[in-house]
DNA sequence: GACCAGGCACATC
DNA sequence: GATGTGCATGGT
């Protein structure tokens, strides 16, 4: 089987085991990119509680984060770990829709094509591949493929890549087998996060109840 | 107490 | 271009 035929039979197996999962744990898009940047390398449950900590001092929106004590938001956000890093990454982040898009996340993603705005989220210090790509498709609906560790793993674990594959090669021969469709690619990348974390982990890589295991 | 979790920047060869 | 290291919490 060619890999984007392996690729498509994954996408389909996996929306009839989960359905319609709807993603990004989010109220609004700004809680998208916070949540983008705080769950770097880090289990969601932790970030749950930082963003908590951010709701109830009414920290979640660009200007209150901007003007807020980078020690104070440091503070707020340990439970995610990596906080002194993620405070300034937030204060980046921030700091960038102020100066060039007036605080405002909707003329940011309606200022250039998907190319140019992928390059200018990777200027900003604190957001790689990933970051930028799960800011454009969850919080700005391009139709973007996020790569992630767990699409590395169970791709490599069914031959179609190897599992220290380069991010964008990784991210082309997705967006080249499935359709460029925000729903679909929205869809598959959150069901590929619940299949990973139910049967995929590091530690038991073959797991016999896994809805992927006979492809 | 080790290992892991929805990475990234930076240094060095 | 590949490889190594620091960053840090909370759950298993």
């Amino acid at each position: 089987m060619k890999s984007h035929e392996k690729i498509e039979k994954i996408m389909q197996t996996l929306f009839e085991y989960y359905g319609s999962l709807n993603w990004w744990p989010a109220d609004t898009p700004f809680e998208v990119c916070v949540g983008a940047i705080l769950t770097q390398n880090t289990a969601w449950s932790n970030v749950e509680k930082a963003i908590e900590n951010l709701k109830k001092e009414n920290l979640l929106s660009c200007e209150a984060i901007y003007m807020t004590d980078i020690n104070v938001l440091a503070e707020l956000i340990k439970p995610s770990g990596y906080f002194n890093q993620k405070a300034k990454k937030l204060k980046a982040f921030c700091g960038f829709l102020k100066e060039g898009f007036n605080w405002n996340l909707d003329t940011f993603f309606n200022s250039a094509s998907i190319e140019k705005l992928r390059k200018q989220l990777l200027s900003i210090w604190g957001v790689g591949k990933e970051t930028a790509d799960s800011i454009l498709l969850y919080a700005g609906e391009k139709p973007v493929f996020v790569v992630d560790a767990y699409t590395k793993r169970i791709f490599s674990r069914h031959g179609i890549c190897k599992e220290n594959i380069d991010y964008d090669k990784l991210k082309l021969l997705v967006e080249n087998s499935i359709q460029r469709n925000v729903e679909f690619y929205n869809e598959f990348h959150a069901s590929l996060v619940y299949v990973g974390k139910d049967f995929c982990k590091k530690k038991n890589p073959l797991c016999e109840k896994c809805p992927l295991k006979d492809l």
